[in-house]
DNA sequence: CTCGGTTGTCTAGCAGTGCTAGACTCCGAC
DNA sequence: GTCGGAGTCTAGCACTGCTAGACAACCGAG
C-alpha cells in the first residue's frame, strides 16, 4: 500500500508543479506564452503528462484561477482588517483589489477573464470562488445602505472594481488619477 | 485615371466586405471561429488577399472595433435624447450601453476586450473611440456633481458599466436582478 | 492589334498551436 | 525471475496566423 501512497504523493506533487509553473510562465510572459509544449519543457516532462493531470489547457487555467482566488480573498481580508472605520475599510479593500489585479495580471485574468471551465454564481461554484466573493461581502455588506440587499450591492461594487481593473490594464483608462476614481467610487457607492 | 479610380473603389468595397464578414462570423460563432482561412473562404478570396488590406488579424479586429464604437456612440445618443430628465437620461444611457454589450458581444469584445492594435486615451486615439467616450460624457457630465471633473466621473461610470457587462456575459454575475443593479448604480453615482 | 510589364491573386508551405494514438520501458507482485 | 500493467514518450493529426514565389490577367504604349 505504501508504494501506492507514495505514487499518489508524487502525483499530487507534480500537479502542484504544473500549476505553479503555468502561473509563473503566465506572469512572466503572459498566457499566450503558456503553451503545452513550453509548459511540458519547463516541468521536464513530455506534453502528454499534462493530460494525465488535466483534461486540457483550460483546466490548468482553472487550477491557477482557484489558487489565485484564495489569495485574492486573503488579500481582501488582510486589507479590511487593518482598518476599523467602515468607510476606510472599503477604501482599503478597493485599493487592495486593484493592487492585486495590477500585480498579478495573469492570475487575475485566469480568475475573471479567461475560460477556466469554472462555474460562477451557481451551487456548484468551487469553494475558493465563493469564498472570494464572501470576503468582499464581509466588508461591503456593511455599507450597502438601508433596504439594499448586501449581495446585490457587493456585486455592483465588485463589478465597478473589475471594470476599473480591466480597462486600466488594457490601456483603455489612463493610470493617471486612478486614486481619485477609487475615492469617488467609495464616496458615492458606500453608505456609512 | 478612371480605371485607377474604379480599382480603388473595388478595393474599398472589398475592405468593407472583409470587415462586415469578420463581424458577422464573430457574432455568429465567436471570435475564435474567425480564422483567416474561414474568413477568406466566406469572402470568396484566398487568404493572402486579407493581408493586402490589413496587416493581420489584429487589424481586422481593430476595424470591426471602430465600426462598433460608432454604433455604440449612436446608440448612446439615441437613448439619451429620448429622455429629458437628467437622471432618467443616465438610466436610459446605462441600459442602452448594457443592451449593446448583450446584443453585440463580439463587437463589444472587439472594442473593449480584444487587442485590435488601437490606441486608447491618447492623442492618436482613433476618432470613433474618442467620439464614443464623448457620447457618454455628454450625458454623464451633467450628473458628475459639484467639484468632480466630468471626465473622471464619466470614466468611473463607464468602468462600472463595463464591469457589469463583462462579468454578466462571462457568467460571473447572475442575469437575475440586472435591472436593480443598474438602478442602484445610477441612484448612487449620479448626482442630480 | 500585339506585346511587355505591372498589378493582382493563388498555391503551397512554414512554424507554431492543442491534443492523442500507439509504442515502449520500467517497476512491483507473484 | 518472469509477467502484467502503469507510466511515459515519440510521432503525428488537424488546425492556427502568416508569407514566398509562381502564375495569370489586364492596362497602356507602339
Amino acid at each position: 500500500m505504501s508504494v501506492h501512497e507514495r505514487k499518489q504523493r508524487e502525483q499530487a506533487e507534480r500537479e502542484r508543479l504544473i500549476v505553479a509553473t503555468a502561473r509563473e510562465l503566465a506572469e512572466q510572459q503572459g498566457w499566450d506564452a503558456v503553451t503545452t509544449r513550453r509548459l511540458a519543457e519547463r516541468i521536464e516532462y513530455s506534453q502528454p503528462v499534462l493530460y494525465s493531470h488535466f483534461r486540457g489547457k483550460r483546466e490548468i487555467i482553472g487550477a491557477v484561477a482557484l489558487d489565485g482566488a484564495a489569495e485574492l480573498a486573503a488579500a481582501a481580508r488582510a486589507a479590511a482588517s487593518a482598518e476599523s472605520d467602515p468607510r476606510a475599510r472599503v477604501t482599503a479593500l478597493a485599493l487592495a483589489y486593484l493592487d492585486f489585479a495590477e500585480q498579478h495580471p495573469a492570475v487575475y485574468d485566469a480568475i475573471f477573464q479567461l475560460d477556466g471551465g469554472l462555474a460562477f454564481a451557481q451551487e456548484d461554484t468551487p469553494e475558493p470562488l465563493k469564498d472570494a466573493f464572501a470576503a468582499l461581502l464581509e466588508t461591503l455588506g456593511e455599507v450597502a445602505g438601508e433596504g439594499v440587499e448586501p449581495g446585490l450591492f457587493t456585486e455592483l461594487f465588485w463589478a465597478s472594481l473589475h471594470g476599473i481593473a480591466t480597462l486600466t490594464r488594457a490601456g483603455r483608462l489612463p493610470r493617471e488619477f486612478a486614486e481619485q476614481r477609487v475615492d469617488l467610487l467609495v464616496e458615492r457607492l458606500a453608505v456609512v
